[in-house]
DNA sequence: AGCGGTGGAGAACGAGCGTTCTCCGGGCCG
DNA sequence: CGGCCCGGAGAACGCTCGTTCTCCACCGCT
């Protein structure tokens, strides 16, 4: 019966990832290695190979299931306001949520990309990828609002520098401080 | 005569450096080898652990030489202009200026950050010095202009927005999408 | 009960690299 | 000219880590 043997080896993959998001993300892609992702899994060394032939590709995994999740994440929250323009603000309002979280360390891909962006042209895509959807999702936001094209673009570079800001520092203040500049830029819009 | 071999040693030191900072720029900091620092810089092996006693000490060398140097080009660039207001602007030009030169790769604290800022607190508060400098930089530019002291935190995010897309897009653009919104930020100020 | 195969634990291997050591040549002093 | 020290080249050492291998316990089947 094969059935089991599959199951068994989706839950496998799930453990290995979530240890892996939680590992990479905490810690850096470099400072954790395949025995580590080991032990927190406690999926063992001989199946992980079998899950990601090599570690590059638990990484990529890594950051794909991230970037699904991030963006649903952000798109619930959004989604849940009426207004077009409140619906853009909110965005700043989730960045706030989220740099409040526990163990935030900042944004996984621009994090991923200064660490393996000079060295792995497959996680520079992804960093790439995952930032050309976010601001495609704002750049449908901005239009659904009725607001100029050219507004995505500065939304865009608001959020990506709160998110690396509040990553240096630690706190929350820069969603608002975003938040502000978004709001001004929305009204003269 | 020690006086000569002082003098080699600063010199050393400057050759260290120089080679120290393309590489760790170029290829990231953990994918450069003190053996390629001695090759790039003509330095020898047992010279360079007399200058820096470890790697770690090298990569502090090089990311506060950098500091100044870049905090001085920024400066001496903003400083041509006159009027206040063309100056909070003159910072986004130059930005763009240092996004299209060869070699760029976005800011290096920002990359370093994400490198080693999970695993080094000396790196990790280097680049929130270096950054709290930036800002405290442009908080002295909108004060001059008699603008309110929340646009500052603005046009920071801005510009960091702006760095780190210029670093992963290779693109300039993101300077004047920045530039664009600090324009309409201090005009509604 | 015997047995084949699956999967886990962990040793083993090999490469990379930070750091140190050895050896040697070349200039300086008596 | 002979001994001495400074510094360079590069081998060596030890550790980490990605990846693979070995061995063994267990489970289902006949």
């Amino acid at each position: 019966m094969p059935r089991m043997a599959v199951m068994d080896s989706a839950v496998a993959r799930e453990q290995a990832l979530d240890a892996a998001e939680e590992l990479f993300y905490g810690r850096g892609v470099q400072a954790v290695g395949m025995d580590d992702v080991r032990g927190a899994s406690g999926v063992s060394l001989k199946r992980l190979y079998q899950l990601f032939p090599a570690k590059e590709q638990l990484v990529e995994a890594y950051l794909e299931r991230r970037d699904v999740r991030w963006r649903d994440r952000l798109a619930g929250f959004v989604a849940r306001r009426e207004d077009p323009r409140e619906r853009i603000l909110a965005v700043f309002d989730w960045l706030e949520e989220w740099f409040g979280e526990d163990g935030f360390r900042g944004c996984a891909w621009i994090n991923s990309y200064g660490e393996l962006g000079a060295t792995s042209s497959r996680v520079a895509a992804q960093v790439r990828a995952h930032k050309q959807a976010f601001r495609g999702y704002l750049a449908g936001l901005v239009a659904d609002a009725g607001l100029p094209g050219t507004l995505a673009g500065q939304l865009f570079l608001l959020a990506e520098g709160a998110m690396v800001t509040a990553g240096i520092t630690g706190q929350t203040e820069p969603a608002r401080e975003a938040r502000e500049a978004a709001r001004l830029l929305v009204r003269a819009g």
